[in-house]
This record gives C-alpha cells, sequence and structure tokens, in this order.
DNA sequence: AGGAACGTTGACAGCGCTACCAGCAACGAC
DNA sequence: GTCGTTGCTGGTAGCGCTGTCAACGTTCCT
C-alpha cells in the first residue's frame, strides 16, 4: 500500500487527497485556490484534512513553488516605543493571513540594513516592510529589482520604491512649533537624541520654522547621537538652560526626551507651563498623565503598521491599492505643558489629507 | 552543459560544486560541517561559493534535512516595554547564529498559545522560547513530546519542560515589601492591572508578606484585568486612597502603574516619600530619573532574552547546558520614593544566586 | 603481504509540494 | 455533426538540498 506517512509521522498531501479520493494536485489546489475546485470535492478534501489534522510543509511548499510566504520587516531598534507599536501593527495584520512575518534588526545602520535586505531577498520573500526612506544606493537598487511588493514606512518623500506609508516628520515638528508660536512662545529650543533620519527631518522642521519666524539661533539646538532615554532629555536640557536661559519654550524630538525635561524643570523649580513650555512626539501614552500634562505631536503608528502589512498583503494577492503612497498625517495634541492659560487638551493643528482618519487613539492597547 | 542556473537566476549548490571541482554533497558538507572537508576541497569551496554568491535556499535545506532553522519564541504581547528587552536580548543572541527567530504574539491567552504552539510545532523548529509555566495540559504535553530543545523564559517554577531562566516573581514582591517594612511603612497597598500570572504572583508574594507580618487586609489590594497604562495607575491609586486613606505605600506591578501612582500624587499634593512611599517593578529607565525618583525592582530583561536564545542554540547544536534551571534574580534598587531620609539609590535586597552577576544593567541599550 | 581502520568523497534517492500541460466531459455555436 | 470553448482533474517532472551508504585511498597494524 505503499507508504503513508513521512518518518516523522507527519500528515502529508498525498494522504488527505487519498482519504478525499481525489488526487494530490487537486487537494493542493483546495488550499490556494478553493474555487477552482467543483463544490463535491472542495468539501471532501476539507473535511478529509481536518479528519486527519493535515498542515502543509511550509518548507516544501516553498521549494515547489519558487517563493515562500514570508513578510521580511527591517526596523531600526526593537526597544524604540515607536517600533513595538508598529510591529504591534503589523503582527496584527498578518495574524489570519497566510503570510509570517520574519523581523530583522538594522540597529540604525543602512548598511547593516544592505545587509540583511540581501539576506532577505536571497529568500523570496512575499513581500517587504522597510523602515524610512534613506536607503543605500545598493539597497535601492536591491528593491527596486524585486519581485515583490515592498511598503516603506514611518515616512513620507518622494519617488516611493513601490508603496509607502508614513508622514512628514518636517511638517510635524513645523506644526508643533507653530502650535508654540501660537502661545506666544519665541526662545524654543530643539533637543534630540539618536538623530536617525526621522528625527533629522524633524530637526530641519523646526529650524524651517524658526527662520521663517526669524528666530533662529544655532545655540537654541542640542543634539546627540547617543540613544534617547528619559535621563537624557534632562541632560541635553540641563545643557540648553545653560546656552540659552532665557528659554520659554522646548521642543523634544520625542516623549522620553520631553518626560526627562519635565523631571528636570521640577528638579529646577522651573515651573511648566509659566516659566517654559514643553511639547514631544510621539503622544506616548504617559504624555497624557503627567503632571502638567504634556504637550505631543500624536503620530498614527498602530495604524501605520497595521495599514502597511494589510496593503503589502493584499498587493502580494494581486491587489494593488488605489493609491501606492498614503499619509497618515499627525496632530498637536495641545495640553496643559504649553497651553498654561488655556483648558487641558484642545486638539488643533494637524497635517496630512488623511488626518481627519485620526480618531480615537491609540487603537487595541495592550 | 545541462541547466546552469535555476530559472530565477540564482545559484545553486551545484553551481558551486561545479566550479570548485567537487561533487554537490561535498559542497553540502562545506555549509554544514567544514572539519569533515580536506583543506584543499575546503578552501576551494569557500573560494567558489564567495565568487559566485552563493546563498543556500532554506527551504530546500529544510525540505531535505527534515528541520527547519527556526526559533519560535512565544510571547503574550508586543507593547509591553519588558518584552520587548527580552526581545531584543532574543534577537540579539541569534545574530550570527544560523537560526532565525519566528515570533508570535499569544496575547495573555494560554488558548491562542497552544494554538500557536500546535502551528510553530508542525513546522520542526529548531527550537522553542515559551512565555512562563502557566501553560494548558495540551500545551504542556505538546512541548514535552517536542523533539527540539524548548526554554522557558520569565519565571522560574517545578518541573521544568526541558530549560528555564527567570527569577522569582513572588520572592521579588516580597523583598519588595520587606524593603518597605524596613523603611517603617504599615500600610502598604498593593496596585496591579492585567493580572497575567506573573502579576498574580507578584501579588501572592505581597499578600504572603503582609500575612507574615500581620499586616494584611484585602482592602489594600486594588487589581483589574484592563491592560496596564500610567494612566491606569493614577486611576487605580486613587480607588486605593479611597478605600484606605492611612495608606503609606504603595507597591506597584509594574513601573507604569508606579509613575502613574507618583503623578496621581503630585496632582493630590501628597508628599512622596514623606506621606506615601512608592515602589514599582521592572526598574525601567524613566524611574531613575523620575522626581522624586522611583524605587523599583530591577529585573535582568535582557540578559534574560539573550541567555535563553544563548542556551537553546547551544542546545540545538548538541551542548546542553550544565543547569537547565537559571534563576537571573533580581534587586530591590532603593530610592527616593521610599526611602525618606536616605541618599539616593542604595541598592540592597536582592534575589537568588546568580544575582551577585547583576551588575551595570541594562546592557547595550538602544 | 594482507587486512583493518580511518578519513574523505561521491552516487543515489528522495524530502512534500506545485508548475505545467494534457486530458476529459459537458456544452454551445456554426 | 464537427469544432471550439470552458471547467475541472490528473500525470509528470521537478524545486535545491541532504541522509544514507558505498567506495576510495591511505595509513597502520599484525
Amino acid at each position: 500500500m505503499g507508504r503513508k506517512r513521512t518518518k516523522s509521522g507527519k500528515i502529508r498531501l498525498a494522504e488527505v487527497a487519498e482519504l478525499a479520493g481525489v488526487s494530490p494536485i487537486t487537494a493542493s489546489r483546495f488550499f490556494r485556490n478553493p474555487e477552482a475546485l467543483s463544490v463535491a470535492k472542495r468539501t471532501r478534501v476539507e473535511s478529509a484534512a481536518k479528519e486527519l489534522g493535515y498542515v502543509p510543509n511550509l518548507a516544501a511548499r516553498a521549494l515547489a513553488s519558487q517563493r515562500t510566504e514570508v513578510i521580511g520587516v527591517l526596523i531600526p531598534s526593537l526597544t524604540n516605543n515607536v517600533f513595538s507599536d508598529v510591529l504591534r501593527g503589523i503582527y496584527d495584520a498578518s495574524e489570519g493571513s497566510r503570510y509570517s512575518i520574519q523581523l530583522s534588526n538594522t540597529r540604525y545602520s543602512i548598511l547593516q540594513e544592505e545587509k540583511l535586505l540581501r539576506l532577505f531577498l536571497a529568500q523570496k520573500p512575499a513581500g517587504l516592510i522597510v523602515t524610512g526612506i534613506d536607503q543605500t544606493a545598493e539597497s535601492r537598487a536591491m528593491l527596486e529589482a524585486a519581485d515583490c511588493p515592498i511598503v516603506q514606512i514611518m515616512e513620507i518623500g518622494p519617488d516611493p520604491v513601490d508603496m509607502m506609508i508614513g508622514f512628514s516628520h518636517h511638517d510635524a515638528a513645523r506644526a508643533a512649533v507653530a502650535h508654540l508660536f501660537e502661545q506666544g512662545r519665541r526662545k524654543i529650543g530643539f533637543v534630540g537624541a539618536r538623530m536617525d533620519p526621522r528625527v533629522q527631518r524633524r530637526l530641519d522642521g523646526y529650524v524651517s520654522a524658526m527662520k521663517d519666524a526669524g528666530l533662529f539661533e544655532q545655540r537654541l539646538v542640542v543634539t546627540t547621537a547617543t540613544p534617547t532615554s528619559v535621563t537624557l532629555g534632562g541632560a541635553l536640557f540641563t545643557d540648553l538652560l545653560a546656552r540659552e536661559p532665557g528659554l520659554d519654550a522646548v521642543f523634544c524630538a520625542n516623549d522620553d526626551l520631553a518626560l526627562g525635561v519635565l523631571f528636570e524643570c521640577r528638579r529646577r523649580e522651573i515651573a511648566v507651563p509659566d516659566q517654559i513650555a514643553i511639547v514631544g512626539f510621539n503622544d506616548l501614552e504617559f504624555m497624557a498623565s503627567a503632571v502638567p500634562t504634556l504637550t505631543s505631536v500624536r503620530t498614527n503608528r498602530y495604524e501605520m503598521g497595521r495599514t502597511a502589512a494589510t496593503m503589502l498583503i493584499e498587493a502580494i494577492d494581486g491587489r494593488r491599492p488605489e493609491q501606492a503612497v498614503l499619509d497618515l498625517g499627525f496632530k498637536v495634541i495641545e495640553r496643559q505643558s504649553s497651553t498654561s492659560r488655556h483648558s487641558d487638551s484642545r486638539p488643533s493643528i494637524s497635517g496630512a489629507a488623511a488626518a481627519n482618519k485620526m480618531v480615537a487613539l491609540p487603537s487595541s492597547h495592550d
């Protein structure tokens, strides 16, 4: 009667086919394109598979079909809260689909990214999600030559490799500074850490806004390549104060820094917002419950990850999205730390066409 | 001359072998067990592979060898800072090895975990990392029947499936409470959210310490199944205060809650630590720079992930570790929020044999 | 000298699945 | 009645690699 089981005791497609009384190839089709089968055979295969507890062998499928069901994801950091939100969105969207996520950490190195990209591409992924728009020329070439859909996330920029979803860090920073102008602040400092391309663009946005207002001074900018942290926020703020004692506001490149600045103000008994206003970036959960509550620029991180993965999967399955570039926008969430004489949380400035979709965030925390 | 290239233009092992003037199988051996080759052939194959830019086809390898080079990781949450530290350790350790990480999120559901486990096992992973010790009976059975090494992380408990690395949440909580006793606190509340098995064990540790001191009262415990957040910390603390206005300390099941409690105290103008002491759990980075600085129980999360993956990989490669169960310990980091009349940061109570290894953490932040 | 032992190499036969194309029935158009 | 056409099904032939085992040359022993 021939071999019934693989050595390992696993059920193979052939057994399912036999039980269902069809050929292996028909059984195979059931899993990839059930519509192509007659209803009778479809149900027969379905129940046979269920009865035997069949689980397809992905390696065999990949080998035979010359493509894997893996979505490669390249992100610069696993620690950063921002990316964990994005990742959660990606994982959530991939769940239930037949694709699995292969994650790699570039550690903010575009050379490392290039290396990982080469590795990924060699395995013929079904799709790819890469962070940002600042790849090496080599990486860029590989991406363009890749025969799978690709989504660039976190940023919006000119000429996407394929699809793109994010927002303008430049505009978001400008909006934050504009908000501070509105509140009558003039001597606005910038505090930034890590200085990856996105933080750099926030700095650029800050600089352009300040220059437009004729208020830019180099000494108002304090940055470091060091990874960000709350403690670092305090330290950079201390530097900034020493350079410019007349400071009346700080725009922080992220919320950790903002929290550090807040604590440092507390330590130095600087009144927030009366003496100094604070604005952060990302709107992490704690911003809303700090004392005073902290103004921040809200970004749609979870949604970004989720949408990126969803778009990618649709594209893999042959349904290209209407628009390849999606701007998810941002919103300045005004809170006590920058609004002195106003009530708490009166959202105002937001950016991008899609910004009106931004409600009730963050979605599904856990 | 036969086919030289696969359809996709990829270099195959056969081409490498041909260029090196050896048989394919010899070339294959070069990648799996170079020592088995003569030096001459080894160098020939090596340079041929490099010249052609050969990248092995993992699917073919998996199919032929009946096992994958994938390490499955099951964690309950992607959002939680705690797990992102662990994950970073796991990814760091796997880098450079030939194993890749396949991550799945159980969302704190042991049923979901069981489902994912079944999925993983069907693909014959090289190894498995699972969170905690509270699997379903079915999961437990699958794990024991699995023919790959397995590491349980985050906790220490009786009868490991295979290997185990973590610390005692019960003892850590007891140590935190003991510290508060030392500081003369008596009415110590407990604030907990999510209440997964590990938080539950912290609660148990708290209860046992309080009972031992004859100080336990049910109304001192406020918990919720809701996911944790800073805001929630404030809310739970508010409840707690309403129940017990005479409260003189709060032990929070994690640092987010502790920060929320701190902010709530600030809002209510409750002096910390003079009126109420606060102790958190995990010792996230911000604890050291809050005002006042916040006492917390430091745990070795990055190290845990890193060691788990390292042990696992060694076990896969046939080198079982000397001890299958590793207690990474904890340490109560005493800071201003609980030590009123002391200087800042005077570490004291720690747990587990391995605790002396705990220095200079957190390692390699990014 | 014969042969055992070792280290090294290669031939063969799949791993479980799917791409490709052929075949077959049923149907309609001319 | 013949010829497409459509819808479904199956046979064949691999996908690229490795497990198994046999064969080879060399060395060392008896």
